[in-house]
DNA sequence: ACCTGAACACCGTTCAAGT
DNA sequence: ACCTGAACACCGTTCAAGT
């Protein structure tokens, strides 16, 4: 069976839910395609690039989200709600994130939804770029806390704390829309 | 001279500033010191020890910061705006900081600032640690960004992207207190 | 108590050589 | 085109042995 850069990817992301990112280990991903290390320097110029790929999968189904007709401010709260569960479904997953060497095309769209958002709420662009820094630099914060220290910690009080914030941001958000 | 842990954290700072989070080395530290190895683990237990030490020490000078008698949203923002400063006066500091094993004796006495100032503000004691909590993901996750990728960006940009989430957040704050 | 010397098990990366 | 084999320069950690 011939590898490929899904496979690769694929194995590479098991072997991240399985350690997390800080003993990720390109020779481990190796070991789990039963491949010699060398051979995945065909499919990824190194390890990074294999990291950027990670985040790039957690991001995808963001960016495939159906357009919805919902007012700005739901549509900017479900977003930032999708956006904690993508992090959240892989270990480390808000840290693999931050650890992108650049924002990528994915990187980009993704950026743009809540952008995009923003400005049809009636924010000027500057405002609304800035606004959208804001909310996902505080999910990221909020996640990565999550993912490092709170997992042993009930659901229903990390969601309860994760939607405080989103509610205060959201509220002044609100203030400052025509919309 | 003999060593001490002051001079092994004194050392291993500078090296932080130096290279970053990421190529940091319990070995290079010990090459700044003009020892072996093995001396550095006489002094911390291990890495993670030396990086929990270098996180204390970026924390502390907010431990420090004389009481005042400033209305509450007013050192509420005094507060997240010398965290960032903290952050920013080392490579990488932000990560760092998400990187601690634990919250130890600094980091508790960290997250008491803001959780008081909130509860003097009227808030709830548990509405209190939400807050604060989300109140320091935020600085965390945009200072995070802020270190990876804009620090070729002029600094008053920067700053007013920080003071736009701030302000949202203090305005969402000041909708849900009594005093 | 504090440090050296030396080893151990791991990394990421490269690259000629095979197929 | 794709992978192996083997090397290289690095890690963090341990620990007997020295002083």
């Amino acid at each position: 069976m011939a590898l490929n850069p899904q496979l690769v990817l694929d194995a590479a992301i098991r072997h991240l839910d399985e350690v997390g990112l800080d003993a990720f280990s390109v020779r481990r991903v190796a070991d789990g395609l039963g491949v010699r290390i060398g051979a995945l320097y065909w499919h990824y110029k190194n390890r990074q690039a294999l990291v950027d790929a990670i985040a790039a999968r957690i991001l995808e189904p963001l960016t495939l989200m159906e357009p919805s007709t919902d007012a700005w401010d739901v549509r900017l709260c479900r977003f930032a709600r999708a956006y904690r569960q993508a992090l959240l479904s892989h270990t480390d997953g808000a840290r693999v994130i931050t650890a992108i060497s650049g924002p990528g095309p994915m990187g980009h769209a993704f950026m743009a939804i809540p952008v995009k958002v923003l400005c049809e709420a009636g924010l000027p662009a500057t405002d609304a770029a800035a606004a959208a820094d804001v909310l996902t630099s505080y999910v990221n914060g909020f996640t990565i806390e999550e993912q490092n220290r709170k997992l042993g910690q009930p659901e229903q009080d990390r969601d309860r704390g994760f939607e405080f914030g989103l509610t205060l941001l959201l509220d002044g958000l609100r203030s400052r829309t025509t919309a």
